[in-house]
DNA sequence: AATAGTTGTTTATTATAACGCACATATGTA
DNA sequence: TACATATGTGCGTTATAATAAACAACTATT
């Protein structure tokens, strides 16, 4: 979806004439100038967010009635377009393929680790998980005391309330794919 | 809910720290420049739609979660503050009391119509339905070539891809809710 | 036809959003 | 300690959003 600008226009002109107001009318509802309703809805103005608002709560309307956002079903996400978080002199490489919604809970990256690398992670918040997938190589963990081997293709969960440690010890490059949750 | 600015700014900040970026990565990513965004994240500034367009794509977020509206999910609507809309020299009042949202598909009015007074509607789109319900005094409609009676209490469901007619034959005023359904 | 009222657009002015650059303050590295 | 790099903030300039008022186009009423 391209130009908000025009989007936000038409949407604005049909609430207006569905509901039978003209400009003037509108402008003293919302308090914005009819000039300015004007060029919003010919698409020809940039609007504020402030003046977003004064029309959104002077026609009773939310904000996404303006903005009319189409979530698009499907989305494709491509790895190497991705730039990743880089750590441990480029040993250990983070992709964040789905990041951080807030309306979601959850976030979705994938992990590279390279032969020989260790890296450990701060404990997070209280109530947050992580789910582990291992794609590629073997993956060698420290969970507080705990130490845990998980092979190709196996899987963990594990509250991250305490810190971790991610370790490569073969000889292989790893992949995991990591999805946090966030309570 | 007052002071979008703030709200987006908090949740701004909230996105790009939960990632790990800085106002520099940020700005890259988003092609928005660093001192406006950390306005934006201090609630200094009113960004526009297009910055705050760049923002949501560069973060591949929805415009919503920069927004973040929460729904009131009471909302009480008091009669006496609507403005109406007047026909048939003020005979015919019609006060939106639910007025159009484009995401539902249907508006509510309250409607008045003084002894004596007639009001004719011209029809509508294909497919529009309206729902009325008599509150007080007692309605005569003709819908095409139709009269129908309907005493105080009972409703009617009709489409209104004809011309219709609303008509107060009594010695009493008439209140109507009336439920407009657009497919 | 002439007048009056309402519609949306255009113009000139002002307020301010957005930018680039410089500054200040950490945080680490030799 | 000194140096280097990266963080966020402040400042002056430019671009433009927002306003008010004048304008043009259309409708209705006498």
């Amino acid at each position: 979806m391209e130009n908000i600008q025009k989007n936000i226009g038409v949407n604005l002109k049909n609430i207006r004439k569905t509901r039978g107001y003209s400009l003037d009318t509108a402008a003293d509802i919302t308090g914005v100038s009819k000039a300015m309703l004007g060029q919003i809805e010919r698409g020809e103005s940039n609007p504020t967010v402030t003046t977003l608002w004064k029309i959104a709560t002077g026609l009773q309307v939310s904000f996404s009635s303006l903005i009319s956002e189409k979530p698009s079903d499907v989305l494709q996400v491509d790895l190497q377009a991705i730039s990743p978080i880089i750590e441990s002199n480029g040993n250990y490489r983070v992709y964040p393929t789905f990041p951080f919604d807030p309306r979601k809970k959850f976030e979705i990256f994938i992990v590279e680790i390279e032969p020989g690398c260790q890296h450990t992670a701060d404990k997070h918040n209280e109530g947050v998980e992580e789910y582990v997938t291992v794609m590629t190589g073997k993956l060698d963990m420290h969970i507080g005391e705990q130490k845990i081997q998980i092979e190709q293709g196996n899987s963990l969960r594990f509250l991250a309330n305490k810190a971790h440690t991610y370790k490569n010890s073969g000889s292989e490059i790893i992949r995991l794919q990591v999805v946090m949750y966030y309570p």
